[in-house]
DNA sequence: AACGTTTCCGATAACGTTTACAAAAAGTGT
DNA sequence: ACACTTTTTGTAAACGTTATCGGAAACGTT
């Protein structure tokens, strides 16, 4: 293995002097630096990450924890994340956790062992940032869900406001016609700090709003966010309650599961039930019937966190939690009732 | 931080003791152990990774490459990898790369930087290995390609025979009696070692068999492994061959993408063009209709190909190649064709 | 009692960097 | 030519670990 030595003796210069130019300090002379750089590119030199980190006591590392597996809105915000990242000099990390991890004990152990300059969490659970995130104390944001009411100095958050967006996808229905409107999704005790269960939280004030609630407990049919989940649940649903004729789902895999099901409860896609997901996966778009849904900008998510994280890695400031705009994607899953 | 230095104080050993501790040497009295051990669980102290990584000059960790992003057939193959990967005490590393990206190139920085203890190729071009494979001297394993041909002692594969799975793909369509099967997916240039290439050439043999190659040009139109891409390819290859009934789809992605396209051609999907896909993957079970596709053994890819490199790591052996089974899923998107 | 074996433990030298600090070289102004 | 300052360079200590080596203690064996 070539070390930050072998350049030093083949140069002629000392580690010192080798080291300085390998870090971009300014006080080394244009002829040592030409001399040296010319050297590290011959032999490819590439200084120890491991030695390196030891000294300095940081990587210059972003990293990643995406929680839940599976999950293609996540999936895609990490792509965006990643092609952004790459720009940056700094090294990305990702780390997947599933649904039951405490991803916040899991950034602490990597905040020891990998030492990154930021943390990016991909969806999560907000109980556990409450319980112990005041362990970390370098910059973090969080993607999906707002922290703003949690308070720590280092965690930002971007998110659309899942209350706002599940209503809207609500009164969609509503202004459809609908007025025996089901919903899929949610932990089955809706604990606060789900992320689901905010989405929850926002379609039943709207169906509250319209009088429209006949019997929560038969509306509503928990699921965890998988397809399969989705499928199992709605399937319940119809059971409980054959006459609903619109679901909010709350997420776009639970909805084509829910579609699924609807399909093998011998009814059809909008016309017997009508279907609304939430996420905007772009893989529903080819969908049939074409998932009508609430499209979170995905770019923007990861555009906004990415910027805000650099932003205070390097100019230490506090942290900002802001929501994007959400929009509804009109697609084929929602019609008039049946009469 | 908390270093050795500090539990070789607070037990009254020195370091040497304490390090024979955590790294579970046989030659420590059971009096020290008990006692560096509590010491250590009283201020849950971590060994620093990077002291460790530069001293031994590796990492207990596993890389995992994956290649192209958005192919959820391979995410599939991640998860299992990470969940196997977690049972035993290495860590692990992903890494995403885009189609264009050289993964060998990107494997050999790796091994400088993270000094890996292997490397798992999730996807990949076998031009690149061809290329430059040799510069690498730790055990890997390739998933979902062979690389038996190539001959490296240290590069195992697994892989379902791209050949026979689309060979069966197309002879299913043929026993269904369509006689115009037409060809989606594979690189436009159909360039050796590309994975979409083998099974493209296995589709066409089926065909060639049979003497249903009407116009080559016409029955073949390449696309990506994408949904948009398949929805692109499949409205150009009906309107180059409309009397085409049947259809091969290089991916699941690709057929979903396709059979979307029918419907915009105002066409159905199995009455009209059947489609058959590739791949397995969980989600088109959900799908209307159920794909029809050859399924691979995700869980069985995952578990074989960790294993070995597992072994190969432990125990320095000579590479393998095998090839695992795939299965025909009778969905709902294939039918006799019209009369 | 003297010796040889084991078993356990501590001191210390690495591993490849970075960073004070000091030394040397090169300018500057008189 | 001198004393300054500034720029450039080298030296050496540190970062937290592991591993080698040898010493000390404990135990058997004659």
């Amino acid at each position: 293995m070539i070390t930050i030595k072998d350049i030093a003796r083949l140069s002629g210069y000392s580690i010192g002097t080798v080291s300085r130019v390998i870090n971009h300090h300014h006080d080394v002379s244009t002829a040592a630096r030409e001399k040296i750089e010319q050297v590290i590119a011959e032999n490819n030199f590439q200084p120890n990450t491991n030695a390196k980190m030891l000294k300095q006591a940081v990587s210059s590392n972003i990293s990643v924890l995406v929680k839940g597996t599976s999950n293609l809105f996540l999936e895609t915000i990490l792509e965006e994340i990643q092609h952004l990242l790459r720009e940056s000099d700094h090294g990305i990390d990702v780390m997947f956790l599933d649904e039951t991890a405490n991803e916040v004990e899991t950034a602490i152990q990597i905040c020891n062992t990998h030492k990154p300059l930021g943390i990016i969490f991909l969806g999560g659970n907000l109980n556990y940032f409450r319980e112990s995130f005041g362990g970390i104390d370098i910059p973090c944001v969080l993607i999906a869900d707002t922290a703003s009411q949690l308070g720590y100095e280092n965690l930002s958050s971007f998110a659309t406001n899942d209350i706002d967006g599940s209503r809207e996808a609500v009164r969609y229905l509503c202004r459809q016609g609908h007025t025996r409107i089901g919903i899929v999704g949610g932990s089955s005790d809706n604990e606060r700090g789900y992320i689901g269960s905010r989405r929850i939280q926002g379609a039943v004030s709207v169906l509250k709003e319209n009088n429209l609630v006949f019997d929560l407990e038969k509306q509503y049919e928990p699921s965890l966010f998988s397809v399969q989940d989705g499928y199992r649940a709605m399937t319940n649903l119809i059971r409980k309650s054959p006459e609903i004729t619109g679901v909010f789902a709350i997420s776009d895999m639970v909805a084509i599961g829910a579609i699924r099901a609807v399909h093998d409860m011998g009814l059809r896609v909008p016309e017997d039930i009508s279907v609304i997901g939430y996420d905007g996966i772009e893989y529903t778009k080819y969908y049939v019937p074409r998932l009508t849904t609430i499209e979170q900008n995905t770019m923007q998510l990861a555009q906004k966190s990415v910027d805000d994280l650099l932003l205070r890695i390097n100019y230490p400031r506090t942290a900002v939690h802001e929501e994007l705009p959400f929009s509804v994607i009109y697609g084929e899953s929602v019609a008039e009732p049946r009469k």
